[in-house]
DNA sequence: GTCTATAGGCTGATAGAC
DNA sequence: GTCTATCAGCCTATAGAC
């Protein structure tokens, strides 16, 4: 609980401007990358002066730590609840498909922002940053890990099937407005997929391709 | 088969310039993206005057728009041969995998750019462009739609099927760099993934789990 | 904390000599 | 075709008034 005082010469919540910042920002970076945002369209989209970027986060850099410290921190922390959860280890992996899908749409710079820093290698690598990236990768790891071990999958690499699932997943959730275009400038007339077809798709793809259960006859 | 004449003054062979660029070009736009890249940066590694590139091709997008093409092109055409050949849907599935593989280990750019593409919204698009995306988009989409249509494979929809193969092949080659620093400074001992394991755990998720058989007991 | 004004660097583009 | 020289514009960052 913050008291509230009376504001009165240029003053206002500076938590209200760090929060205009982080969000403005949010959208630009994952919508153009890290050189394509300019600082002046992002305080200009937070109505807020352009000098405030560098008093509050000490420059461009900062912010956009800030900005993924902001995407992937509750991402990471949900990611972790998964973790602990129990139940057989072909649900928790539906589950984990099904949460990274709700996280996505809910906030869909959560996947483009993963996509950038996967295509810049890491150059703008933050410890913490590392730790919520790791936290991610771990869940996959431990269902499939738990799956092998019990008997329920086949004997697949975590790490491999951990990062076709991802990528099928960030793939999706980021290719919305392209996939609109080529289909639309190709002339494809079919049905644009929903996010939860998509995610009923993956789910069954997965759930067949880690069974353990050997496929009958054909 | 051209003429080779004897150049003068302040004169070489054209083409070389331009391959000279759009090979620097290629691999900055590839690591940096469209606005991260300078024009500065990329003619200094092409040992090529500036000036040239606005000469050969009009500007930074006409260069950009010319490495898409040399990137997609070839691609492309790879993968209409793919559609054209004969065999069970499952067998040619494991051949459009093995393909793209060998076409990404080839040449690391085309997963970059086609992940910076989707990113971008398709933003720069390019009629061509989107003829070559949608070559490779329509091979998978045949080569599933044949496999249900022969009851090799369930139900399933070919274009969510294509989006969670492409994807995972896209963030596995693209990932490489990251996936380095993540596992060292997390200190994960874990063996570093090679592009075949990969490719042999991605087509057996996909061949079980598109596959009509249904699995047995447990 | 906020804002204005400005510095200084780099970017993409091009005119004009050779 | 190639190169040098130069441009205007935008970019990030900051000093200093309030």
């Amino acid at each position: 609980m913050k008291a509230i005082r009376k504001r009165t010469r240029g003053t206002r919540d500076p938590e209200l401007t760090r929060q205009a910042l982080i969000g403005a920002a949010t959208v630009r970076f994952a919508e153009r990358g890290y050189d394509g945002a300019s600082l002046d369209d992002i305080a200009r989209a937070a109505r807020v002066n352009k000098a405030m970027i560098s008093y509050h986060f000490g420059g461009k850099l900062g912010l956009y730590r800030a900005i993924l410290e902001a995407t992937f921190a509750p991402a990471a922390e949900r990611m972790a609840e998964l973790r602990e959860a129990p139940g057989p280890a072909a649900e928790r992996l539906r589950d984990y498909v099904a949460t990274f899908a709700l996280l996505a749409a809910g906030r869909p710079e959560f996947p483009a922002m993963l996509l950038r820093e996967v295509l810049s290698g890491g150059r703008r690598l933050d410890d913490r940053f590392v730790r919520h990236i790791t936290v991610i990768f771990r869940t996959v790891q431990d269902i499939v890990e738990q799956g092998v071990r019990e008997g329920a999958f086949r004997r697949v690499d975590p790490l491999l099937t951990h990062l076709s699932v991802v990528g099928a997943l960030c793939f999706f959730f980021a290719s919305g407005p392209m996939r609109e275009r080529v289909l639309r400038q190709a002339r494809i007339p079919a049905p644009r997929p929903d996010a939860e077809t998509f995610v009923r798709n993956l789910q069954d793809i997965i759930a067949r391709g880690l069974s353990a259960a050997p496929a009958q006859g054909s």
